[in-house]
DNA sequence: CGTTGACTTGACGGAAGTCAAAAGGTGTGG
DNA sequence: CCACACCTTTTGACTTCCGTCAAGTCAACG
């Protein structure tokens, strides 16, 4: 497993899409590379359904999902966590965690301890606020997947899974051209779409017979970026992509968020 | 139309279930029943994707959904606002809704402008987190919503929706027995569990048959709370209706909640 | 080399969708 | 008060997408 000298950047990266933090925040944040990390094989339990953990987890490397079991053992995940996710933040308030957190590949996780977590948010308010607004965009996320499963075929569903990963991918900063980890089995897939793996299966096939994505040794590439958000019918609103002061440009697509492989120009945040 | 001489009640009883709020708290709340209400009928538009509404609606009376209409015609509702619901707080930061909010019956909505909510915010930070642990709920009704269109059938899904909306409706007060308002037709309720209409008028007279539910005039009878219960599979967890401070009793339900019917005692957030 | 987990394939069944039409309400205007 | 339009609910016949069951392949790994 690779090294990790910022495991908070891809935090402080997804935030600045919102608010300007002051250089305190970014201090603070900055300040969460410097705590212990823990590490989770593929299958392990992050955290579970009826605990209240004591820290807050923050994706470092990996990959992990929010799922639920239900008695019949059926099983369907409801938000895939990759670097820079937090997991766990509700926490605070609620008494108890209303589902699991499972690891979909080797993951590592910085504990943030609630107390650390609580020093943060009362000493600054533009990082609580900050958090907050990444709550709603994760619950807009959600919104998108009650689309998907409620009007779209499973064509649709993987395809628009496929699609907005490959988009978070490239605003974390972790893309690499159209190539993106991808972890999961066809089974978690089948989880995560609401599906059975022998339809994830024979879908998939559909889709690589299509020439839209390949899919091997854990990462999927994206061989046909534009026909797959045509048959995904992929709206990137949800996500927000356009920076808030900034008048809206054209609707940004995958090949926008390419434009610069990894360059990582460091964007200054006054530069505006 | 009735009157409502206290607009905000059901949000501050909503946000008071996670945060003891301060008197200033309350006296800030308070003041929104000093705001203008504006009205929508049954199938209006109250706030629409693409916009950036100036005003934060919040819902007085009647009911409202979040909807988004693909290029198919096909809908999917993705939440039901009920009195108490803020419909549009994520206007701040992201530059758009990426949503609409529709009008399920006549609706009344108090606007609050988005310069006076900014200064809530900014005065009070317990009024901020209290907001953002709503936001945090409403993401676990999504996330359930989600295993509901994923891994359940269209008699649970129904069962489940039905149950919900009734828990919610006992928590902000305006349960009336174990009857509430219900102004969806069968169209909506498609739209709302995914599925089509006909299929829905199909369950629908099986969960009648079954002597679950009854539905008249635009109010659900829950005639057999359990056995809904039951069949819905429906666990009560992720409403998170234990009180934070509490050791948690047992599992709440529908029965629970209802104890006084519409006594109102005042409670009391020092008690504790 | 046997075991295991992931992927693949085929035959069959069933829950829900589609199409079409009728029946029942409700509100509006003459 | 009736007639009309319109919407919602109901019903039946037929289709389809996806689930189920079961077996089989393949690669990785101890």
């Amino acid at each position: 497993m690779r090294r990790h000298p910022e495991p908070a950047k891809p935090l402080t990266r997804k935030l600045e899409r919102f608010v300007s933090l002051e250089v305190e925040d970014r201090r603070r944040l900055e300040a969460l590379s410097a705590l212990p990390v823990q590490t989770f094989r593929r299958g392990q339990s992050i955290a579970a359904e009826g605990e209240k953990p004591s820290s807050v987890h923050l994706i470092v490397s990996g990959m992990a999902a929010r799922a639920r079991v239900l008695e019949n053992g059926q099983r369907q995940l409801m938000a895939l966590l990759i670097p820079g996710d937090l997991c766990d933040v509700e926490v605070f308030v609620l008494e108890a965690m209303d589902h699991d957190i499972v690891a979909l590949a080797d993951t590592a996780c910085a504990l943030i301890p609630a107390r650390r977590m609580e020093e943060m948010l009362t000493e600054s308010s533009s990082l609580t606020r900050a958090l907050w607004w990444s709550t709603m965009l994760d619950t807009a996320v959600l919104r998108e997947w009650i689309v998907g499963h409620g009007r779209r075929g499973a064509r649709e569903r993987i395809a628009h899974l496929f699609y907005e990963l490959l988009l978070r991918y490239c605003i974390s900063g972790a893309g690499e051209g159209f190539a993106i980890p991808f972890p999961l089995t066809q089974s978690d897939l089948a989880d995560a779409t609401g599906l059975t793996p022998v339809h994830v299966n024979r879908t998939l096939q559909e889709l690589r017979a299509l020439g839209l994505v390949e899919l091997e040794r854990k990462r999927l590439h994206v061989t046909d970026p534009d026909g797959l958000r045509r048959i995904a019918r992929f709206e990137s609103n949800y996500l927000h992509l356009g920076r808030p002061g900034q008048p809206c440009r054209r609707r940004p697509s995958a090949s926008d968020l390419m434009a610069p492989p990894a360059a990582g120009r460091e964007h200054d945040h006054q530069a505006r």
